[in-house]
DNA sequence: TGCAAATCTTAGCCTACACTAAGTTTTGGA
DNA sequence: TCCAAAACTTAGTGTAGGCTAAGATTTGCA
């Protein structure tokens, strides 16, 4: 007759370290949208010469009033810079949180496709996995394409 | 010299393209919170026999009147059932999603473990990854853990 | 050069998901 | 049996991140 013990794989974790997992997941989530525009701000700098706030919109498919409030909440939080009426800068922040954010974006992206997924699907599963990644995970995501 | 084309890698996708990706995104995001509060409430049920409030409260780190905002959210969209002083149940909606958050977290963790991952990390971060990780994405990781 | 179109902001609204504080209901143990 | 503690709800508040509609500013072109 089989033990009684649950499976260990089943168990619950403690109560204290899943709501930490939770709370780290929060904080996550609530830098995912400033990653994400900050990333996009740089790209189009990098591409286009400047960063309009109407292109943002456009590229984020949300509506300009929504893109006002945002970098507001960017320019509070020290990651952008704007005068009215020009394009958007990034702060020092900003260029460092851009790069990261890209470097993960971009090795996520390798990774996937060198695993067999088609390109277009790498691309959109980066844009949410990059925000939920760890660096332990992209370290080894990294050994893996160096090793293969 | 080399040519003044960019590198490929760095051109900007269509304005159309990712603005449907990060809608794509923005509706994962939403719908993520549900994902959690169901399998912990299966994960619950399973292992301790019932699903009350205060334990949800516990495990996610949040004040017992946001478990109640938000079971609230889950039984306005068919997921949860409940009883004012019983504890939780889920619908037959609810179960669905719960397995399938269930099996996609543990694939996610099995292949972050698979590749070098530490056992707690692996948790970590499955439970952001999940909610963003694509079916395709699913596919290819457990393909690669059978042919290991 | 001057006005129409493009761009940006403001105002007002909504939902999700957090919180605290103050109730209400249940339940277990003395 | 009954009351205190535990569990749950309600009320009121705040922030993030969406929206539309309408006003302000800039810019480009006829």
């Amino acid at each position: 007759m089989p033990t009684r013990r649950p499976d260990p794989a089943r168990c619950l974790p403690s109560a204290e370290a899943q709501a930490s997992r939770f709370a780290r997941q929060r904080e996550a989530d609530r830098a995912a949208t400033a990653e994400d525009y900050v990333e996009l701000i740089a790209d189009l700098i990098r591409e286009e010469k400047e960063a309009r706030a109407v292109v943002i919109a456009r590229r984020m498919g949300v509506s300009q009033a929504t893109v006002t409030a945002t970098v507001a909440r960017l320019q509070r939080d020290g990651l952008v810079e704007t005068q009215p009426y020009r394009g958007l800068f990034l702060t020092e922040a900003g260029q460092q949180m851009a790069a990261a954010a890209r470097a993960r974006h971009e090795l996520l992206v390798r990774f996937l496709i060198a695993l067999g997924l088609d390109a277009e699907t790498a691309e959109q599963d980066a844009e949410g996995l990059e925000h939920h990644v760890s660096d332990k995970a992209l370290a080894v995501f990294g050994k893996f394409l160096e090793g293969r």
